[in-house]
DNA sequence: CCAGTAACTTGATCCAGATCAATCGCTGGC
DNA sequence: GCCAGCGATTGATCTGGATCAAGTTACTGG
């Protein structure tokens, strides 16, 4: 058993107001007494440490979680037992909305390093969300986002070449941190080469060997975990994925094509 | 321009009571009353004919749809102009949903044969939602099974054989005619070769090879569009995918791994 | 401080599936 | 009925990235 981790309850009270992830995490847009209200059915959770799971595949669902520090991998296993990882979830996320359609956990979520959540029973969110329409939009929203995000990956996987899906890989890492008011340039990876090797659905030996090649090139540096990217540009042209900077055109004509 | 349509404007009346997709669609679980109002909201609209657009990447967003007839392709394009396929959409589906958060859609979708479908304000229906808790519950419902669909195809993508993704694809199809009430081993490929190759992220040629291949195995016999599955156990084993049949584990112990 | 193990890197080889090329055969227009 | 053209099939070749095989480095617990 793991030493009892050092963690000051108080630190740990919900308060969403007092919470910097306050406007990527849910209570965005929410006025002074929603806010409470929705404080209010948070529930407490000692943290997460490292390897621990969030929630297991199979598991039945009672709840979404809000990522408050730490990172997490979510995956699925078939019946031969092999993982696919289906994402990294970092600080302001929520997890588990995948599971709402069935009731049962999905998915996997683990623990990459010490975690801590916030618990939000979902039938409690729901009905709140029924009194606050600015919840009810966000949580639309929320889950929207995920689609999109989804519709990305999927483009990322696949299309060819392994240099692009890393560099997809990364770009939208360097998004992320940026969103979170952290370096664009330079951050840690929480996950092990494997993982991400799995996530991009290559060998991880060619995430090493494009890791050397990207230094090589000077587009970054990188040391075990630790990246710093020096050409984020040109990272991101080869990147050029999914196409979400949308093209102008916005008119409504309908093309026949028969 | 292509010839006027010939539909009875009567038979395109929204009315969900008397919708044979009722199960499947948005009104699924609503009482007399409350479909009534939905009923109220959804907007009559002309067919989609085959290779017109219902929405196009880029375009505002304003409506999702519920696809009453017929089936679709949506699908994303990168700055240089290649296509990916995102999935395939059939009557009972709803439409549009990845659109939320920007409002704007990120992918477009475009008719793979004549198709009718019922346009949904969204703001609309939001603040419908907001007053019909049983509404609002099915969206999230409708969201979240999006995601995992994704989840599911994204796991598809990243494994390996090309066998086991066409059996998947095949398996999925026959598993959505079956909701629909249709035959679970026969039926018409709406859409190309072509467009399975991009969704499974393959080649046409690959494609060609194996439906040749399956059929030599006596799997299933295909001619040009007609598809008739003849063994279907076999496909689903070929298949198994995202582990979506969850295995019984449903205890809340955490591991620790470190 | 050291042994043991897990994570990562690097090199050599191999193969699944892409690409290239040719043909077939429906389908629709005239 | 004939021809143009696109979609699908089939065959031959090629290659990107997987797999196999050794290291190397860093972290763990004793």
């Amino acid at each position: 058993m793991p030493p009892e981790p050092i963690v000051k309850l108080d630190e740990l009270r919900n308060n969403c107001k007092k919470c910097s992830l306050y406007q990527l995490c849910l209570p965005m847009g929410l006025e002074e007494g929603d806010l409470t209200k929705l404080d209010d059915i948070i529930q407490r959770r000692r943290p997460v440490e490292k390897g621990e799971y969030l929630y297991r595949m199979g598991e039945t669902f009672t709840s979404v979680y809000a990522i408050r520090a730490g990172s997490l991998k979510s995956f699925t296993s078939n019946h031969e037992g092999h993982e696919q990882v289906l994402g990294f979830h970092l600080p302001g996320e929520l997890l588990g909305m995948d599971a709402i359609s069935r009731q049962v956990h999905t998915c996997s979520a683990q623990a990459l390093e010490t975690v801590s959540v916030c618990e939000i029973p979902f039938d409690r969110l729901e009905s709140l969300s029924q009194k606050i329409p600015g919840l009810q939009h966000h949580l639309f929203k929320l889950m929207s986002e995920e689609i999109q995000h989804d519709h990305c990956h999927l483009t990322v996987l696949a299309k060819s070449t392994v240099e692009s899906r890393l560099a997809s890989f990364l770009v939208q890492l360097s998004d992320r941190y940026k969103a979170r008011g952290y370096s664009t340039v330079e951050f840690n990876l929480s996950m092990s080469r494997n993982d991400i090797a799995n996530l991009l659905g290559m060998a991880v030996e060619t995430i090493s060997r494009l890791f050397t090649q990207f230094q090589e090139q000077g587009l970054l540096q990188v040391e075990r975990k630790h990246v710093h990217i020096l050409q984020l540009e040109q990272l991101q042209t080869l990147a050029n994925n999914c196409g979400i900077e949308i093209s102008e055109n916005t008119d409504n004509s309908q093309q026949s094509s028969s």
